[in-house]
RNA sequence: GUGGUUGUAGCUCAGCUGGUUAGAGCGCUGGAUUGUGGUUCCAGAGGUCGCCGGUUCGAACCCGGUCUUCCACCCCA
C-alpha cells in the first residue's frame, strides 16, 4: 500500500514560479540591507533548549518546537517526573534542543559568543526560516522566513531613523506604495502606566491598549477592568483613546499627559527626535505614523517599537516589526549592549504583492529562447547557436526531441518564452535561423554565423 | 491552547429529503492541420468522494474519531 504523500500543517512546497517571486523579494531586501551597511550572518536551525526558553514569555514558550532527545531518552527520566504527567517539568528532561523561534535571540547569543571578534557597533542581517507551533491562518505559518537587520553597540537615535528609511527603501523597491510604519516607544507606555497608577500592570495595560483599533474604546476599557486596572486609572488614560492630528499634535498631547513622568517624557523626546529627523529627510512612499496604542508583545523591547502595516485595503497582519532593546545580551552575560533592529515578514509581503499584482512580469520567465528541434542535423546547428546565446547570458534551450512542431510551440507557450528560434532544413541550407516573437507572431531571419545581430535587438 | 469551518478529476466547483454505472467548465492526451503557439471543431484518458470506524437493505450525503484548510480568540511575521 503506497503511503499517501502529505506535508505537516502550516508548511508549504514552493513551485518554480513561487521560488522566483520569493527570491525577488529576498534579493530586494538583501540589497538594501547591504547598501545600509549590514553584513550577513547565519545561525543554526536549532539552538539549545535553554537558549530559547523563557525569552518570549509563557505564550512564546508554548509555541517553540522542541526537539526530542535521541536514544533511549525516556529511561533517563526519574519516576516522579514521569508519573506526574506534567508536560512543563517533563519536557526539559526529554528535550535539550529546540527550533529557532525568531532571529533576534539567536543573534544576541551570537553577539555574546563572538564579542571578541566583532567590531562594535556591529550591524548584521540575517534571512532564514523560523518555526512556531502556532495554529495556521492566512499569513500565519509554522515555518516562515524572517529577514532581520539589527545594530548592537550603538545607542544613538540615528539608528532608529535609519531603520525607518530602510523600511521605506525596501518597500519603494518592491513597488509597494502606501505602507504605514507605525512607531511608538516603550518608555511612553511605561510613563502612561506610571501616571495612571497602574505601573505593576504595564503588560496587561499595553496588551489591552494595543487592541483599540480592533475592539474599540469600550472593548479596551472592559478588558482593562477585567485585568484589574481601576476605573480611575482608565479615566486618566482616556485621552489616549482620542489621540488625533499630526505626529507633532499627538506628541504635544502626550507631553501634557506625561508631564509628571520622567520616563514618559524621555520616551516622548525620543519619538520627537525620530519624527523630526524623518520629516527633514523625507520618505519615498511609506508614511511614518505615531501610534500610542502600538504595544507589541515581545517583552525585550525598551525603547522605540515599530510595526509596518500593509497598504490600506489589504487585509493582512503586520508585514514587519522591530524596536530597541537595551539589554538583550544581558541574559547571556554581556551588559550594556544596546541593540535595535527590524524584521521583514517575507511570507506576508509575498501575499500582499500577489494580492496587489506587484510582481514584475519577467519573474515568470524561466527561458528567453526556445529552439525548435527539427531532427538530428538541424538540432546540432541549434545546439551550436544556443551555446552562443548562453554565452551572451540568455536562458536558452533546444527542445529535446523532434516532436511535432505544434507540441513544441505549445511548450514554448506554456513556459512563457518570448522568442522561439526555428532552424529547419531550409534555414540550414541557407545558413540562417528564424526568430519568432511569440507576443506578436512576427518572424525575422538572421545569419547563423552572426547571432550577435539578434542578441543586440533584445 | 479554546471555539467554529472546509475537504468530490490536475485546477475551480455542482451533486436535491440517503437510492443504479458520481457530473460540468478549464486543463491534459490524440486528431482535424507531415514547418508555426495563444482562437475553433471532434474524440479520449483521468475520481479509494481526505482517512478510519459506525448507523442503514443501501452512504459523497447521517453519526463518531482523525488529518487538512480557512476563520474568530490567544498570540504574532
Amino acid at each position: 500500500m503506497p503511503q499517501k504523500p502529505s506535508i505537516p500543517k502550516g508548511t508549504r512546497d514552493f513551485s518554480p514560479t513561487e521560488v522566483a517571486k520569493r527570491n525577488y523579494i529576498i534579493q530586494t531586501i538583501k540589497k538594501q540591507f547591504e547598501v545600509y551597511g549590514f553584513q550577513p550572518i547565519e545561525t543554526p536551525s536549532f539552538e539549545n533548549y535553554d537558549t530559547l526558553m523563557g525569552k518570549y514569555g509563557d505564550e512564546g514558550d508554548r509555541l517553540i518546537f522542541k526537539i526530542l532527545n535521541s536514544g533511549d531518552f525516556i529511561s533517563k527520566v526519574d519516576d516522579v517526573t514521569y508519573s506526574s504527567k506534567n508536560s512543563s517539568s517533563l519536557t526539559p528532561k526529554i528535550s535539550d534542543k529546540a527550533l529557532r523561534y525568531d532571529l533576534t535571540v539567536p543573534f544576541a547569543r551570537y553577539v555574546v559568543m563572538h564579542q571578541n571578534e566583532l567590531d562594535f557597533p556591529f550591524k548584521r542581517y540575517q534571512v532564514q526560516p523560523v518555526w512556531r507551533a502556532d495554529r495556521p491562518q492566512k499569513g500565519r505559518f509554522r515555518e516562515f522566513y524572517q529577514c532581520d537587520a539589527d545594530v548592537v553597540g550603538a545607542k544613538s537615535l540615528l539608528q532608529e531613523v535609519e531603520f525607518v528609511q530602510l523600511y521605506d527603501a525596501v518597500f519603494e523597491d518592491l513597488g509597494l506604495k502606501g505602507t504605514t510604519i507605525k512607531i511608538n516607544n516603550r518608555k511612553v507606555l511605561s510613563g502612561i502606566a506610571e501616571v495612571i497608577g497602574a505601573k505593576n500592570l504595564l503588560v496587561d495595560f499595553t496588551v489591552a491598549l494595543d487592541k483599540l483599533d480592533k475592539i474599540g474604546e469600550e472593548g479596551v476599557k472592559q478588558e482593562m477592568l477585567a485585568k484589574g486596572i481601576s476605573e480611575t486609572a482608565i479615566e486618566k488614560a482616556a485621552p489616549l483613546f482620542q489621540m488625533t492630528g499630526s505626529n507633532h499634535d499627538q506628541l504635544e498631547q502626550l507631553k501634557s499627559l506625561l508631564v509628571q513622568s520622567e520616563i514618559g517624557m524621555a520616551g516622548v523626546a525620543e519619538l520627537e527626535e525620530i519624527v523630526t529627523h524623518i520629516e527633514e529627510l523625507g520618505l519615498q512612499s511609506a508614511k511614518l505614523a505615531l501610534d500610542v496604542t502600538l504595544a507589541r508583545g515581545l517583552n525585550y523591547y525598551t525603547g522605540a517599537i515599530y510595526e509596518v502595516a500593509a497598504p490600506e485595503g489589504v487585509k493582512m497582519g503586520s508585514i514587519g516589526g522591530g524596536g530597541r532593546y537595551d539589554d538583550l545580551t544581558g541574559i547571556f552575560g554581556l551588559k550594556d549592549m544596546s541593540g535595535v533592529g527590524i524584521s521583514f515578514g517575507l511570507d506576508r509581503i509575498y501575499l500582499v504583492l500577489e494580492e496587489l499584482g506587484l510582481f514584475p512580469e519577467s519573474l515568470g520567465r524561466s527561458l528567453d529562447v526556445l529552439c525548435i528541434n527539427f531532427g538530428k542535423e538541424e538540432s546540432l546547428a541549434a545546439l551550436q547557436l544556443v551555446g552562443k546565446l548562453r554565452s551572451a547570458g540568455l536562458k536558452a534551450e533546444v527542445y529535446p526531441s523532434s516532436s511535432k512542431m505544434q507540441k513544441q510551440m505549445k511548450y514554448a507557450n506554456s513556459r512563457n518564452v518570448p522568442y522561439v528560434i526555428l532552424i529547419g532544413k531550409q534555414e540550414l541550407d541557407a545558413g540562417t535561423f528564424v526568430v519568432k516573437n511569440m507576443e506578436n507572431g512576427e518572424q525575422q531571419s538572421y545569419a547563423l554565423n552572426n547571432p550577435g545581430e539578434f542578441i543586440q535587438q533584445l
